[in-house]
DNA sequence: ACCAATTTTTAGATTTGTCTAAAATTAATT
DNA sequence: AATTAATTTTAGACAAATCTAAAAATTGGT
């Protein structure tokens, strides 16, 4: 596996989730910054290699061990990014470039290393679940912020949008993983939000509360 | 930097050394395991980017760019070997390739943090010097066990082969880094010596000794 | 100083991953 | 259903890093 098929195979999975939905050539192209005709070469390659499934001009599915493979990437990306944040005191917005570097490292006993030096963490700093060293993989429940109804309680527990920008205008709101959230009221107009988190109001906009993950109270 | 440039940086600092004397061609092959042609284009376009000097047949020698370049890839390496080891319970025989790796993962924080983490060691698991981060690097004073007089007494602080069988053999011997050394004997026949090491005495032959540092008590 | 052996370079080919521009296929619209 | 629009593939080219085989330069020995 090249550094390159590893980056198609995650591509791959994040457009067609978990289930291997076939994914058009060109948005390939456009999630990974390349051509269409780039994308073309590598899904033969991919093919031949038995990692996904490819029949022209009908898009690019993954195997099972297609699958298996971008679930051991992302579960190295996200431990990396685990480990850069509670290890190195990197903020959250500042790992993503980094793990897309330390993901590629070849070592099984590395990556389990750090698992257990980690103490097996369930999520990332953006919530996202992390694989287990057998490729399970646990999505948690959760919602955005702007479908839950109102006078509903919960916990905080994940962002949609990973972009440096959001993080970063969260952390000045001091909105963090783990807050808890009361929705106080919706204004019609704007969709905009009266929330109560951890003891303080706050007004937000539709765009933040429609990248913001919520895990309701049971 | 690719990959490829940093390797080669990398191995011709370890051929001509700090005062970056000029290698030679074959020299560079033999230790990359590749063909005397790809270090010629190699060298053509290092010395266009300014890292190393060089003239037609004439071998290759650092730039002063060239070394700092050098440096940083050897520090960055050596961190990561003291990492893995103290962090990782990696054994000293297992670092090596996954050192060869981490390397060059391009982050200058990262390494910073790391190297603060294991705060900031002065020696890589094999006693080789870290260079700081301002390309500054002691060599510590120290000698061939097989070339200290009779009588002498030291400290173990480095091995010169770095072998997994040599450090292996170490191992299975319970001779480490830090183990004080006195020499009893030595063989006339075979350079063989009689050692005391860490309260036990112990034979070892030349192979061993000449592969072991040690720094004189003063 | 010459010849032979060694080292080094050149020339041309290969692989991987990429690109552009043109052709082929599929999808959409009237 | 025919034509236009969008998507996808093909064909051919390129850059990086490597290789082989042949040519050129250097070195060493006498």
């Amino acid at each position: 596996m090249t550094r390159s098929e590893e980056n198609y195979i995650k591509t791959i999975f994040h457009l067609g989730g978990n289930d291997s939905i076939s994914v058009a050539t060109n948005a390939i192209a456009e999630q990974m910054e390349t051509k269409p005709s780039s994308v073309t070469d590598m899904a033969r390659k991919l093919a031949k290699k038995g990692l996904v499934n490819y029949v022209k001009y009908q898009g690019v599915s993954l195997t099972d061990i297609g699958v298996e493979t971008a679930l051991s990437v992302i579960r190295k990306h996200r431990l990396w990014e685990v480990f850069l944040v509670k290890k190195l005191d990197f903020s959250w917005d500042e790992v993503h470039e980094v793990a897309e570097q330390l993901e590629h490292i070849k070592s099984e006993k590395l990556i389990d290393k750090i698992d257990e030096l980690l103490d097996f963490p369930k999520y990332d700093p953006h919530g996202d679940p992390i694989p287990s060293k057998d490729g399970k993989f646990m999505e948690r429940d959760k919602q955005l912020l702007s479908d839950i109804p109102i006078k509903s309680k919960g916990v905080c527990v994940g962002v949609k949008d990973t972009s440096s920008t959001f993080l970063k205008f969260l952390d000045k709101n001091k909105i963090a993983l783990g807050n808890t959230i009361e929705v106080l009221e919706k204004e019609e107009f704007d969709q905009s939000l009266h929330i109560q988190m951890d003891g303080r109001e706050l007004h937000i906009s539709h765009q933040i509360a429609s990248n913001l993950y919520v895990k309701l109270n049971d």
